[in-house]
DNA sequence: CTGAAAGCGCTTACAG
DNA sequence: CTGAAAGCGCTTACAG
């Protein structure tokens, strides 16, 4: 069913359909009634491709995770590319919190998983092909900076979560993100406040911003705090479970072991957990772990794990509205936003007892 | 960037830019590299609504995740409608899953998640716009049928994954699902084996096709060993923690509680063994527990939780790829399928302590 | 081998 | 108030 269609069956132009579709004003109620009522009866629907030819807004974003792995390193990873991200713990709330907030502002959303430079390549080309105004891009790593930069100076509408805003010279895009930097300084100094002096991190992904600025709260509480740091107080895992698992064992080869642990992420806890009790220690007793991301699942673990909150459903709620303003008002403008962070604290942490207390 | 103004450029009409970028033969190689050099340097791509407007495929599926709650029935669940359907286990692999084959196909996918009839409304309207050319719906109820099935009687191409094909007169659409109904029964053979003959069920949101086999199973199962069951051995849940952590108080209300629990998901279960610890009680010693779904937290349980299997980035690649057949091959045709379930046994299940053993 | 022209289904000034 | 017509940016028979 065309508009032609419809307009013939009622004795109308095109134009009269059009009018009432959208809208617009000095048209009689009767006209107005009659159209809707056949459009109802008819299903009929404008070809949406016909309405953005001529000129009608699109109405559509993207969001696009990208899981472009782009190192050759070992990976402590299992093997098949599809079991990754979506294990990530974000994936879930930012999608559907950037969907849900993208249609009640009447915008229909694009999903897009990238694991390489040709994804981002097509990437690229859903932009110029018009088929979307602008897109949310997740988690980037330097590499894949200049392709995105390339897409802003053409004015297009890119909204960024987990990327330093300080990669790009121009401002342009918009950058929300995790205080994370805040949440480990948090996390860091509660470890602190309940006497461990010996703490070691397992890192991120140091490709991503979360990672850096997790691993920049550490260095920087525990330098403010006087307490030096040894190279070795710093294992470099990739977010994935078993690169908590390895942290462990790393932290545990030697004869001086941390009292405690901070782990960068959930997942990573998860690991760390089994690694200690494999090696028949006990949490907190033995060692103090913190997480960081408040899983859901962490509440779940035994013990359950004290990490720091951040809401990923905020960050994807505050990027989609943000960008769909720009667009609406299309004027590209820089802007960036962080996310607060919480710590929670549960029973993955003790007290170190000092010597006074243990005499 | 219009083929128009590339054309100009070259010295060529835009009929050979269009014949080159389709890949028509009887072009000159010379032309063709011209062509496509320009393309590059310019970032020239044709417009994808004229495109369309041409005739060209569009290329696009939906995935519309359901989660409508049509009854009044008070829920024991967080107000927040956000925080309900990315919690779902199946969310993430499911969304990648169908995401990563329809771009495999090169296919791009639109994402909705619908809450409510009106927006149930809008998602048949992008099948009237043309914007996409099918979709996959997922966890339907029958409240939600006659839209959908009027969608494929107006020759639309639908995939829909836990759904009963029984529900349609016609099968016409694609039907994906985990055998529920099978693995039900291994669940509850192995219960058996165990030695339970006490046994209940916690089961899920009874409108969704999944909760529905899965007791069926328990059912069947039970009555061909010919053990009788009662109404007390089943609690109504909704597949969320809290309905499992209730159908534990339930069942322990009185004074003869069963011996195992068969719950109708991981998530469920979860709750249930917060509600067995706060009653004082060890799994499995006091009571076996046995999950569905193996969602990736329930080996992190304490104890593992044993559970059955079932491959939702299989159901959603399956979906996916029969979806994108049908529509290259532009015929519309039934198909049922399911997918196997597979039991996981873990720490949670220990046999019954027969009279003969116990002295 | 390649260009001119029709046509896809809309919207929107322009007339009346 | 409403219709005829131009135009959006492509593709594809049709000619040559």
């Amino acid at each position: 069913m065309r508009s032609e269609d419809l307009a013939k069956l009622l004795g109308l132009s095109r134009s009269t359909i059009s009018r009432v579709i959208n809208n617009y004003p000095d048209i009689p109620q009767s006209t107005r009634e009659k159209v809707w009522k056949a459009i109802e009866e008819y299903n009929y629907a404008p070809n949406a491709s016909a309405q953005k030819l001529a000129g009608v807004k699109n109405k559509m974003i993207a969001i696009i995770l990208l899981d472009v792995k782009d190192n050759e390193e070992p990976h402590h990873v299992k093997s098949t590319d599809d079991t990754l991200i979506h294990d990530n713990p974000f994936f879930s709330p930012i999608v559907s919190a950037v969907s849900d907030q993208a249609n009640k502002m009447d915008y229909y959303v694009l999903i897009s998983i990238a694991y390489s430079k040709e994804d981002l390549k097509k990437v690229q080309s859903i932009f110029y092909q018009k088929i979307i105004d602008g897109a949310i891009f997740v988690g980037t790593q330097e590499s894949e900076n200049e392709l995105i930069f390339n897409l802003i100076e053409q004015k297009h509408f890119i909204a960024m979560i987990d990327t330093s805003e300080v990669y790009n010279k121009n401002h342009n895009a918009i950058y929300i993100n995790a205080d994370n930097f805040e949440g480990s300084v948090k996390a860091v100094s509660y470890l602190l406040e309940l006497g461990h002096t010996s703490i070691g991190i397992i890192t991120g992904n140091l490709n991503k911003l979360s990672a850096k600025e997790r691993l920049a709260g550490f260095k920087t509480t525990l330098m403010q705090h006087g307490i030096e740091m040894t190279k070795d107080a710093i294992y470099h895992g990739d977010f994935t479970e078993s690169s908590g698992y390895e942290g462990v064992k790393y932290f545990f080869r030697g004869p001086n072991p941390p009292t405690a642990i901070f782990v960068s992420n959930d997942t990573m806890a998860v690991g760390a957990y089994k690694a200690v009790s494999e090696l028949g220690l006990r949490i907190p007793k033995d060692i103090s772990i913190i997480g960081f991301d408040n899983s859901f699942f962490s509440s779940y673990l035994n013990p359950p794990l004290t990490t720091v909150e951040i809401s990923f459903s905020d960050i994807a709620k505050k990027a989609t509205t943000l960008l769909i303003e720009s667009i609406e008002k299309e004027q590209q403008r820089g802007i960036v936003e962080k996310v607060n962070a919480t710590l929670i604290k549960r029973e993955s942490c003790q007290a170190i007892k000092s010597d006074d207390e243990t005499k």
